[in-house]
RNA sequence: GCCCGGGUGGCGAAAUGGCAGACGCAACGGACUUAAAAUCCGUUAUCCCUUAUACGGAUGUGGGGGUUCGAGUCCCCCCCCGGGCACCA
């Protein structure tokens, strides 16, 4: 074959267009091969096209899965769409343009780019959410859920925007506005599909523990299931026959409650509020009621609450104490109710300042906390310090046999919930900070329940062979202005009629949200064409659990929860093989744009910079700029479009320079410059392998050793996701071997296989350039290193001085301790060095350095 | 406030407790060229000593302490940046 110059376009396109035209990378089911199952978090097809970001997790994916596949695995990476969602809709309501049109093009347009970058995925598996046969079995995979008893109606506040004629979703509103107007956003009841996702909450929580996950992530979704292990205690309502349960972690100071607190709308406030404090208390209920969540819970809030006239017992020593309600008490958590430990609980403490409301100490702080934190023990015992230490029990004992003086805080809690389950007034309970799952949205562009609400207030599942239930067409989009979905106005495809009873029905209207597609379309990129079944048990059974899955950090809790939810639901139904759907999980880390500030901390758009002498200025009032990186926005003008490097400088570099960068999981800036440096370096190899005498030869030992250590280091790295150390490792090799203009065959061939998974297109072009003319590189096996060549015949060592660095020796490599340290000190300098010095003692690192203290 | 990450040259970054700054960018100098691009070679942490870019010495991984023959790496305290959670009793 001819000399060419590196010529990234002509060779990307034809590459391209081989793997699509022989299927190179179709994973095929039930090989002899081990299986790999390789995972993206698949895109929201948006009308902006990719950035940046995007490829970076998938170019990671992809060289794994060019080294698993090139290591004998059989791999399957598959690609698909996200497209159900909020901007197709909005988009559909400001133009009328259907969203399944806007889907459709802008997949078209995802799809382009991501293939321009050459990825390996085996698009005959490719499926979108939106598809009527990917939803279907979305439904199928509800009515599974429902029938299991998992899926409930509830009469649930939602984001209601009066101004706007519409419910919002969370992520809508911001500070208790609507994001679009800023009107005000009100919370509604409204009924809503809900998941029991709550009674998964304890083995969502221990799966984790088996998952290689990154350990933030882990403690994340921990915190989100927030478990906390404590007592319920019922109290006596003074002159009453009312008993309030409260929840409390810490049942070791029940001798310590001062007062009582019930949510504004704990179900008792009403009976027990005296005449007398009726007014106040329902100005108070009323006016928390007004307050968004978001203000009710905002920081740096005074307390608020009121007195309700009533008095409780405290059933560990018969005290009367009184009962307020306030806002700081949430109703869905615990039982919407608490004891207040003012002397140890921090909030109640504030609370009971504020109201003039008794401290009373019942631990006593151990020594050793009292100093460390430096504090005066007796402000705590007089109650002018709240006190959530350790400490031992004071003040806490009755005549009813319950004592806990002078335990610990383990040992009084134990102690104190037997006796009160001995009592019947309490018992250990278990609290989850996790709540059931909000499924429905009122909108169009999801998909719709298979939910019929029937005449006599009844609700009908369809059966299976009634789905799917499709999308109806619609010519308008807008809220139907109810609160309800723009379902609402579908006309006749409302109207339902049971086909055994004839009984009249109301579909219903809410679609599902967009998390409901995403959480199961790893299982359906198995088995993707499936007319019958959602997947085939024998393929589910080859291909799961997900090896390795990447993407971005910003769904640690929600998607990857609810998916965890929904999966463990179906390995319970028996309908999957495990009960953990993603074995490894890694996050890669957000890629910044090069943005500027001023001298004030504001960030300055790049279309207002002006470079003189190397340093940046405002263009429209002179102020010297810093570079700065910032997340990529519109707005600041520094989006990185991946289309316009690949112009300039090829896929191949593209991907090479997202792995330069940094290691993956980091945040890192975007430097367009960067990219200069690793297309120099495939030109380079480019001209290595095509303009030097390629023949066979023995390489030397050197070069041996050189060549070995790369095949191990490129090896290991792409092994532990470290690319930007392989990329390095590989540049080492040709500043190395780039010397000579004659290259050994071994050795170019060599290269040419540890290049391949990260900048595949070139390395298919000189694999065939050395005489490979028929086939691709994708499948040739790895090449191993041979420990024996590693070895080298001398090593430099370090000699210091009690730690200091004085030279640098060369020894036989196989020389044992006693050798190295005589010949470290009979080098010439070290002698001169500690002559008439009395040497203390000779550490000795083989093959690595000699210390002689002095 | 709490929980995770992180802080190393002008910049992106490397370093099983063992020579800090590999590799790359940028900058500077040189070669090639009529010239430019491309390419190649070299220099590039700070300070001191010095006729000096030699030789030599000291300092240096956010700050302060500690363990160790030896610390970017381990331990304690503090500061700063990024992300998440946020009255969950």
């Amino acid at each position: 074959m001819q000399y060419r110059d590196y010529d990234f376009k002509a060779i990307e396109k034809k590459w391209q267009d081989y793997w699509v035209k022989n299927k190179t990378f179709k994973a095929t089911d039930f090989s002899d091969k081990p299986k790999y199952y390789v995972l993206d978090m698949f895109p929201y097809p948006s009308g902006a096209g990719l950035h940046v970001g995007h490829p970076e997790g998938y170019t990671a994916t992809d060289i794994v899965c060019r080294f698993k596949r090139m290591n004998g695995f059989n791999v399957l990476h598959p690609m698909g769409w996200d497209a159900f969602g909020l901007p197709a809709e909005q988009y559909a309501v400001e133009t009328g343009t259907h969203p399944s049109i806007t889907t459709k093009k802008n997949i078209e347009t995802f799809k382009k780019q991501i293939r321009s970058l050459g990825f390996s995925y085996d698009w005959d598996r490719e499926l979108s959410t939106t598809d009527i046969e990917y939803y279907k079995w979305t439904q199928w995979i509800f009515i599974q859920l429902y029938r299991k008893g998992l899926a409930y109606l509830d009469e649930v506040p939602v984001n209601w925007c009066p101004a706007l004629g519409t419910v919002l979703a969370n992520e809508e509103v911001i500070d208790g506005k609507s994001e679009r107007g800023g009107h005000d956003v009100i919370r509604k009841p409204m009924k809503q599909w809900m998941f029991k996702i709550t009674e998964y909450a304890e083995r969502l929580l221990e799966g984790l523990d088996k998952l290689d996950w990154p350990d933030g992530i882990k403690e994340m979704q921990r915190n989100w299931i927030g478990k906390s292990i404590g007592a319920n205690v019922v109290f006596k309502v003074s002159d009453s026959l009312e008993k309030i349960e409260i929840y409390t972690t810490r049942p070791d100071t029940l001798f310590g409650a001062t007062y009582m607190v019930l949510s504004p709308e704990h179900r008792l406030v009403r009976t027990i509020t005296t005449d007398s404090y009726k007014n106040e208390v329902e100005a108070y209920i009323e006016k928390s009621s007004r307050m968004s969540d978001l203000d009710r819970t905002s920081l740096n809030k005074e307390k608020t609450g009121v007195f309700t006239g009533a008095y409780a017992v405290n059933p560990v020593n018969g005290k009367r104490i009184p009962v307020w309600i306030a806002d700081y008490v949430l109703v869905s958590y615990g039982t919407g109710a608490i004891m207040a430990v003012p002397s140890h609980d921090e909030r109640d403490f504030e609370f009971a300042k504020k109201f003039n409301i008794p401290v009373f100490c019942v631990i006593k702080p151990t020594e050793k906390q009292v100093e460390e934190k430096n504090i005066k023990i007796q402000d705590v015992l007089e109650g002018k310090l709240c006190w959530f230490g350790d400490g031992t029990g004071i003040n806490s004992a009755n005549s009813e046999g319950l004592d806990i003086n002078g335990l610990g805080v383990n040992e009084a809690i134990s102690r104190t919930i037997k006796w009160l389950e001995n009592k019947g007034i309490g018992e250990g309970k278990t609290n989850y900070k996790l709540r059931d799952w909000l499924f429905s949205r009122q909108r169009y562009w999801g998909e719709p329940f298979p939910v019929v609400h029937m005449e006599d207030g009844s609700i009908k599942l369809l059966s299976e062979n009634e789905i799917p239930l499709k999308l109806p067409q619609v010519d308008n989009f807008k809220p139907s202005g109810s609160g309800e979905s723009p379902l609402a106005n579908a006309g006749e495809w409302l109207e339902y009629i049971d086909p055994e009873t004839g009984m009249k029905g109301r579909r219903e209207t809410n679609t599902m949200p967009q998390w409901a597609g995403s959480c199961w379309y790893y299982l359906r990129f198995i088995d993707p064409l499936n007319k019958k079944a959602a997947w085939d048990p024998k393929k589910e059974k080859y291909w799961m659990p997900v090896d390795l899955y990447v993407g971005g950090a910003e769904h640690a809790v929600l998607h990857l929860l609810y998916s965890r939810f929904w999966h463990k639901v179906l390995f319970d139904l028996g309908l999957v093989s495990t009960d953990e759907p993603f074995l490894k999980l890694v996050n890669q880390g957000m890629i910044l744009g090069l943005s500027y500030k001023d001298p004030r901390g504001a960030l300055v758009p790049g279309d207002k910079i002006e470079i003189k002498d190397g340093k940046f200025y405002n263009r429209e009032n002179g102020d010297e700029l810093i570079e700065f990186p910032a997340k990529m926005s519109k707005s600041l003008k520094n989006v990185v479009n991946p289309d316009d490097v690949i112009k300039v400088y090829g896929a191949d570099s593209m991907r090479l320079y997202e792995m330069f960068m940094g290691p993956l999981e980091a945040t890192k800036p975007w430097n367009t410059l960067g990219v200069e440096g690793v297309f120099r370096f495939l030109k380079k190899s480019w001209r290595m392998i095509c303009e030097s005498e390629i023949k066979d030869f023995q390489l030397n030992r050197k070069q041996l050793s050189t060549l070995h250590q790369t095949i191990k280091k490129v090896t290991n790295d792409i092994s532990t996701l470290n690319f930007n150390t392989a990329i390095s490792a590989l540049m080492i090799f040709i500043n190395e071997f780039s010397k000579d203009n004659i290259l050994s065959r071994e050795a170019a061939e060599t290269f040419i296989k540890l290049l391949s998974p990260l900048a595949p297109h070139i390395a298919e072009e000189m694999w065939e350039f050395l005489g490979h003319e028929n086939g691709t590189i994708v499948y040739e096996k790895w090449p191993e290193c041979k420990e024996e060549y590693l070895k080298e015949d001398e090593v430099e060592i370090l000699v210091q001085i009690s730690g200091k660095p004085k030279v640098r020796i060369m020894i036989s490599s196989d020389s044992d301790e006693e050798a190295t340290k005589a010949k470290a000190l009979e080098n010439s300098i070290i002698a001169e060095l500690i002559k008439g010095k009395a040497i203390r003692k000779i550490i000795c690192v083989k093959s690595r350095l000699v210390n002689i203290v002095i």
